[in-house]
RNA sequence: CGGGGUGUAGCGCAGCCUGGUAGCGCAUCUGGUUUGGGACCAGAGGGUCGGGGGUUCGAAUCCCUCCACCCCGACCA
């Protein structure tokens, strides 16, 4: 390609409402443009990223037994009422009308499409296991899309579907998409996990993600690298701090402690560290009016882990003014764990304690030398804490300093799940099985956020200047930079037999013969992360030489102009 | 959805408080001088000042209203 027949729309100012790194690179290496609020053009240069992405999403799709197929982004109402998320799958879900008045939606996802086609299609065991993909734009009505691609509306998503026989099937499939999707990610030259997750409003049993690390990622993941155990943070398991709990040495003393409320006051009162101390929070329950949580006062909830709990309503509703008066008599910053009549669910750490501080439930009253049992009900043990670095690892069997856990951030870009019969027996999907009988297959599904991974490799691999691709993903392989295009026979001369030699052998090459000064070639090149540069000139020539230069190399170096092209197709594959 | 903020040329912004001919930098076009890390000189084009309504002799500026976009909290590839 030539500058001169390329739209290369680069930016020397960063737009104002982009605010992390990659959506300020895309915007200004001219990769995309916004249209609405997450909704982008993909101009070329993007464009050629987005499918060197889907390239490698593609081969390792096929290589890993899945086939191609595409289905329609716009959707009939019927078949999300036949799966029930009609109703349930709210505002993300965009709806429309056609001329008849009929309800469609634009696709979120494909399971409804996908159940109700293959119910049809696969009518034996004999066709089983059976996959099945597509690389689509989907459209799901963020409440607030931001970050560009990363988290747009309409995005590209290569999903995936898999049809079997029994759950051993499913799960034979679901290893190898847990391989293909570690391929994917390993040929893109990410840094990345997976990790345990929770299964979310798709429903199902196993499920893993997948996460490029990045500072700017929107997940926490605990891992810890010994056991190779990599979690989301909503789910990872938090083990109690401390051994048995000690016996009681205090007595229970109520003090007055007026205007403190928060735990840190509190402590800070009574000259205590905040570990000594528990902080109840009070909910909303099932079955009950209200449940007590029982947390160390420096730990924090984790709500997703709350909800499991059969007596603790779902979602997770704070108790109001007036049921924290009905309940506990006091407000919120005096409640304890001494004398309610609710049930008290206690995190593992809480319920190590002794002789520890908690709120008097009597406003402006703290009690000291609290013990469980001895001065409170027995409460019910649950993990109920967010983890934190520090922690010692779920599978980690003692606490040396390699067991505990670190926390890094993550974008998610891939996502695999196990789904059961959830869908094929809404839309009564089944296949005869070896003895002539109906059969409800189970499924899995499995995705990767193609467009999102575009983003997330920026947020990766990036410097001041702008991108610096991984060679799996770059828009060109090489940008040959001429200095004096126009005006040295020579140097055009040189410059067009490497091009041309370059493309014969298959490499991505970007010619740039605008009649534009060497600085702003190379700036456009460093933005938008060409990998290998070669400057041609004059001077060099007279050696029979050309430079080259790595992206995001300290120096560039000479090297002779006989058999480069050769050279650089060598550099390119390392 | 709740809270905060911003809409003025393709991009970044000033002007608004205190109403009076719509500006600056970058980008674009023309001519010239330059030519190894975002050059310089001269000239040019480009605006329903987010939309609608109101106040006024006169509104980018004041008032009302609608819209769009951005940022902070609950969801997801």
């Amino acid at each position: 390609m030539r500058t001169s027949n390329f739209l290369l729309s680069t930016l020397k100012e960063t737009p104002a409402d982009a605010e992390i790194i990659s959506h300020q690179l895309m915007l200004r290496s001219g990769m995309i443009r916004k249209v609405a609020a997450g909704i982008y053009n993909w101009l070329p240069l993007g464009l050629r990223v987005l499918r060197k992405v889907e390239h490698i999403v593609r081969d390792e799709m096929n290589n890993a037994g899945a086939q191609e197929l595409l289905m329609p982004s716009v959707q009939p109402a019927e078949l999300w009422q036949q799966s029930g998320r009609w109703e349930l799958y709210g505002g993300e879900l965009l709806r429309m009308k056609d001329r008849h008045n009929r309800d469609f939606a634009y696709g979120p996802t494909h399971e409804e499409v996908i159940t109700s086609l293959m119910s049809n299609e696969i009518r034996s065991y004999k066709q089983l296991p059976a996959n099945f993909y597509q690389i689509q734009t989907k459209f799901r009505d963020e409440r607030r899309p931001r970050f560009g691609v990363m988290r747009a509306r309409e995005f590209v998503m290569k999903d995936a579907y898999s049809f079997h026989l029994d759950a051993e099937s499913l799960q034979e499939t679901y290893d190898v998409m847990f391989q293909a999707y570690t391929n994917v990610f390993t040929r893109l030259d990410l840094g990345f996990r997976a990790v345990e997750a929770d299964t979310g409003s798709i429903g199902g049993n196993a499920s893993h993600e997948f996460h490029v690390l990045a500072d700017s990622g929107e997940d926490a993941i605990a891992v810890c690298d010994k056991y190779d155990y990599a979690s989301n943070v909503e789910l990872a398991e938090a083990l109690a701090i401390g051994g048995e709990r000690p016996a009681p040495q205090s007595t229970m003393v109520k003090v007055e402690t007026p205007g403190q409320h928060s735990i840190d006051d509190v402590a800070k009162f009574l000259n205590v560290s905040t570990p000594t101390t528990i902080k109840t929070l009070l909910v909303e329950g099932e079955e009950v009016p209200a449940v007590a949580i029982a947390l160390r006062g420096d730990h924090e909830l984790n709500e997703l882990k709350a909800e499991k709990h059969p007596l603790i309503k779902a979602p997770l509703t704070w108790a109001s003014d007036e049921l924290l008066k009905s309940e506990a008599g006091c407000s919120a910053g005096s409640i304890g764990v001494v004398g309610l009549s609710i049930p008290i669910i206690a995190d593992r750490s809480a319920h190590n304690l002794a002789d520890f501080v908690c709120g008097a439930n009597e406003d402006g009253y703290h009690y000291t030398g609290v013990n469980w049992v001895r001065d409170t009900v027995e409460p019910e043990v649950f993990d109920l804490r967010k983890v934190e670095a520090g922690d010692v690892c779920a599978k980690a069997a003692s606490s040396n300093p390699d067991d505990l856990l670190s926390l890094t951030r993550g974008v998610e870009v891939g996502h695999i799940f196990q789904l059961g019969t959830k869908y094929s027996e809404a839309m009564n999907a089944t296949c005869l099985d070896q003895n002539g009988k109906a059969a409800v297959m189970p499924m899995g599904c499995y995705g990767i956020g193609v467009s999102r991974i575009v983003a997330a490799a920026i947020e990766q691999n990036h410097d001041d200047r702008g991108i610096i691709w991984p060679a799996s993903m770059a828009p060109f392989q090489v940008v040959i930079a001429p200095i004096g295009y126009q005006k040295s026979e020579d140097v055009k001369e040189a410059c067009d037999a490497l091009y041309q030699e370059l493309k014969s052998l298959g490499v991505d090459v970007l010619l740039d013969d605008r009649k534009e000064r060497p600085g702003i070639m190379f700036a456009d090149a460093d933005l938008i992360g060409v990998p290998h540069r070669v400057v041609i000139g004059d001077k060099s020539l007279k050696n029979q030489e050309i430079e080259y230069k790595k992206r995001g190399a300290d120096s560039a170096q000479d090297l002779p102009l006989n058999g480069i092209a050769q050279w650089l197709t060598k550099a390119i594959e390392m």
